[in-house]
DNA sequence: ATTTTAAGTTACATTTTGTAATAGATACGA
DNA sequence: TCGTATCTATTACAAAATGTAACTTAAAAT
C-alpha cells in the first residue's frame, strides 16, 4: 500500500489526467477547455495539471516519426563493456541523432544501443565507423537487425541535434576526415553540416 | 539522389517543420501562430502542414513518461520463435499495455519485446504468468533486465489500454484464475478490473 | 494552532484557431 | 500542349481557447 501511495504522489492516474495523456494523440493538440467540459472542471485545472507535470519532469509531449514509412534501417547493439568504458558509451552518444535509446542493462551484456541508419549499407558503416572506432573496453558485442517494420513503428527522432551547422559531430569526430565519408559510403552524420543523406534540411 | 528525392516526399524536413516538431517537446504545445510569425507563413499553413503529417501517418504526437522517475523496472525480452508462434506474438500482446516495443529482428534471436513491471518481482511473475504461459513454439529465450535508470529515460506507455473496466486482458487471459494472482504475487494486468497495483485509476 | 502547499474556481482581456473562399505552382494524363 | 488535379499557400473574420490574477478550500507539514 505504501509503494501505491508513493506512485501516486510522483503520477496520480484519475481519469482526468489519463484523459490528458490520451487526448494528444488522439487529436494532435491538447485542449483545457474541452476536457475540462468533459470532466467537469475549468480549463485553469487542466492546464495546471498538464503544465505541473511537465514542469516535474514526469512527462514530456514529444512526436514519434513512423519508422514504417521511411525506409530506415533499424539495429540493436548489445555491449559488455568495462567499467571505464561503460561510463563514457552515455556521454559520447548522449546527442547523437542516431541513437534512439540508450541503457544499462544486467545479464548477459551491460549495455543496449538502439540505432538508425539510412539503408543496410549504412548500419554496417555506422557500426564501424562511428561505434567501433569511437568505442573503448568493449569485451563483447551483439548486433540485432530489425526486419520488415510490417506494424507501424513510431520512434522518438532527436530533431534537436539535426541542426547541420557544425563542422564536428556530437560524438566529437569530422566527417570530412572520416574513410567512410570520404569514400562516399556514408551520408554523415545528421548532425553535422556535411550530411548529404535523406535527412538533410532544406 | 532518387532515394533521397523518395525520402522527401514522404517527410519533407525543412526549418519549419522541424520547428513543428520542435516546439511540442520545448512548449508543451503546438502554437499555430507563433510558428507562423517566426518563419513568415500564416498560421494556416503550419496548421496543415501537421494536421497532414498526422493524416497521412508519418508523425504521431504521445506523452512519453519518465521512467527513471517511477520506480517501476524494464527488460528486453529476446525470443527465438517458430514459424508459427512467430505471427501470434504481435497479436497476442497487440495490445498489452505492459509492453513496450515489439519488433521482428533478424540474427540469433528472431524477436524482442520491452517491457516494464512494477518491481522486480513483477518481471519475474510477468515473464512466467503472462508470457511463458501464453507463448508457443519458443526455441530460445533470453531476458534482459534494465539496471539503474539514472538519465531520464522517456517512454511511451498505452494509456488508451488503462481503462481497467474488462474482465478479460488484451492478451485473453483472465487474473481472477491466474495463480500468480490468487497468491498476491502479483497485481494483475492494469487492463483488468482486477489490477490492484500503482497504475490504478482512481 | 498556524503556516504552507496543492488543487481548484471565476472573470475578463488577449490570443489563437477554424473556416471558407481563393490563388499560384507543379504534376500528369489525354 | 491543354486542361485538370493536387498541393501549398494566402487573407479575413467569427468563434473558441488561453493566460492571468485574485481568490477559495482542503489537506499536509511545522
Amino acid at each position: 500500500m505504501d509503494e501505491i501511495n508513493k506512485f501516486k504522489k510522483i503520477l496520480k492516474l484519475d481519469r482526468i489526467n489519463l484523459e490528458i495523456f490520451r487526448s494528444l494523440t488522439k487529436e494532435g493538440k491538447i485542449n483545457y477547455s474541452k476536457i475540462g467540459k468533459e470532466h467537469g472542471v475549468s480549463h485553469v485545472s487542466i492546464k495546471n495539471r498538464y503544465e505541473n507535470l511537465i514542469k516535474r519532469n514526469i512527462i514530456k509531449p514529444n512526436i514519434l516519426v513512423n519508422f514504417s514509412k521511411l525506409d530506415f534501417k533499424l539495429a540493436i547493439l548489445l555491449l559488455e563493456l568495462e567499467t571505464e568504458g561503460y561510463e563514457r558509451v552515455k556521454d559520447t552518444y548522449f546527442n547523437c541523432p542516431r541513437i534512439i535509446y540508450s541503457f544499462n542493462i544486467i545479464g548477459e551484456y551491460n549495455h543496449v544501443l538502439v540505432f538508425f541508419a539510412e539503408n543496410l549499407d549504412m548500419v554496417e558503416t555506422i557500426f564501424n565507423s562511428c561505434m567501433l572506432n569511437n568505442l573503448k573496453g568493449v569485451r563483447k558485442s551483439n548486433i540485432l537487425i530489425f526486419g520488415s517494420l510490417s506494424e507501424n513503428l513510431f520512434l522518438p527522432l532527436n530533431f534537436n541535434q539535426l541542426d547541420q551547422q557544425n563542422e564536428n559531430t556530437p560524438c566529437g569526430v569530422c566527417c570530412k576526415f572520416c574513410k567512410s565519408f570520404i569514400k562516399g559510403q556514408c551520408f554523415g552524420c545528421p548532425a553535422s553540416k556535411y550530411y548529404n543523406g535523406p535527412l538533410k534540411i532544406t
